[in-house]
DNA sequence: ACCCAGGAAATTC
DNA sequence: GAATTTCATGGG
C-alpha cells in the first residue's frame, strides 16, 4: 500500500482486500452513511471524512497526511495483511472458505473502545436501523460539532455527569441505565478500557463484564472492534444459528488467533443468505 | 394486534 | 444452576 497526499486527500493505492461496503456496512460501526456516489461519510476521532474508490485507488477526503498516518491507516486496519489472515483462515474450513470469498473486502476497524463500549451496549436486542439512529441521536445531542459539520462521539465524562432523564432523548429504553453505567465505571476508572488492551483476554473480558448491561456478547465485541483483540469470537443470535447449521462440531477456539475475523466472514455470509437457516 | 431486533438482568423453577 | 420472562422502542 502506497499513499500520496493532495489537496485535503489522501489517494490510497495498491491496496488489496478492501470493500468499503463490505467493511463499513457489515454490522461493526453504525457511523458510516453511504453517499450518492457510493463512497461513505463518517465521523470518528472527532473528525469528520468521506472515503471512496477512484478507480483501482482509495481517496479519504477531507483528512490531512498526519490524521491518515496516526488515525485513518489505523482505524481501517490497512497495515494487517488480511491476505494472508484469509489463507489460513481458508485451509481451516471450507465453509469459511466460502464465507471469506463472498466477501473478501472486510476488514475489522479499529474503533475508539468507549464508542464500540456504549455502540454495543445499544445493540443489545434491537436492529441495525434503530440502532444507527440512536448511536446518532446520542452524537447530536451530546458530541462536540466539529468544522465539516459532524459530531464526535461523546467523551465518557459527557455521558457519566447525565442523568437518566436528560439521555432519553435518544429513545433508547431500558438501555439508558447501561449506558450510564459504563460512562461512570470508565470514568471512575473501574473499567480501564486502555488496560484491556493489553491485559490477559479472559481478564478483559470479565472486567468489561462488570458493567451491568454488559454480558459475553457485548464484551468479545468491544475486545474486537474497539480493542482489535482478534481472538474474540462475539455469539449473536446469527453466529449461534450459523455455528449450529454451518459449524457443526466446531468450537471458537478453533479459529486460533483471527477467530474475530472468521466470525465477521460468517456473520456478514449468514446475515445475507437467511435462507441457509429456514 | 403481534412479532422481532448483533442481549442481559431479574425472576422462577 | 438452568430455563423463562422482562426490559423500551420502532418497523414490518
Amino acid at each position: 500500500m502506497k499513499y500520496i497526499f493532495e489537496n485535503n486527500t489522501v489517494r490510497i493505492q495498491g491496496l488489496s482486500d478492501f470493500s468499503l461496503r463490505d467493511t463499513l456496512c457489515c454490522g461493526q460501526s453504525f457511523r458510516w452513511r453511504e453517499l450518492e456516489d457510493g463512497g461513505f461519510s463518517g465521523t470518528a476521532f472527532g473528525k469528520t471524512v468521506s472515503i471512496k474508490c477512484d478507480g483501482e485507488d482509495y481517496l479519504i477526503i477531507g483528512s490531512t497526511k498526519e490524521d491518515f498516518e496516526t488515525l485513518w491507516k489505523g482505524y481501517f486496519d490497512f497495515e494487517l495483511d488480511y491476505g494472508k489472515i484469509k489463507a489460513d483462515l481458508s485451509l481451516l474450513h471450507p465453509t469459511l472458505s466460502e464465507a471469506a470469498k463472498f466477501a473478501p473486502g472486510i476488514r475489522i476497524l479499529r474503533q475508539e473502545p468507549f464508542e464500540a463500549l456504549i455502540s454495543f451496549i445499544i445493540s443489545q436486542n434491537n436492529n441495525i436501523k434503530r440502532i444507527e439512529g440512536i448511536v446518532e441521536r446520542l452524537c447530536e445531542n451530546f458530541g462536540e460539532k466539529n468544522e465539516a459539520g459532524g459530531y464526535s462521539f461523546p467523551t465518557a465524562e459527557k455521558l457519566a455527569a447525565l442523568s437518566e432523564e436528560e439521555l432519553s432523548v435518544i429513545r433508547a429504553g431500558f438501555r439508558h441505565r447501561y449506558i450510564l453505567d459504563a460512562a461512570r465505571k470508565v470514568v471512575s476508572g473501574d473499567v480501564d478500557l486502555e488496560r484491556c488492551r493489553t491485559l490477559p483476554f479472559p481478564e478483559a473480558k470479565a472486567e468489561l463484564m462488570t458493567i451491568v448491561g454488559v454480558g459475553e456478547k457485548v464484551a468479545d465485541c468491544v475486545l474486537l472492534y474497539g480493542l482489535h483483540r482478534t481472538e474474540a469470537f462475539p455469539l449473536d443470535v446469527w453466529m449461534k444459528r450459523a455455528m449450529k447449521v454451518l459449524f457443526p462440531e466446531v468450537a471458537p477456539e478453533f479459529f486460533g488467533e483471527y477467530a474475530g475475523i472468521a466470525q465477521q466472514y460468517i456473520f456478514h455470509y449468514s446475515r445475507l443468505h437467511p435462507e441457509l437457516f429456514e
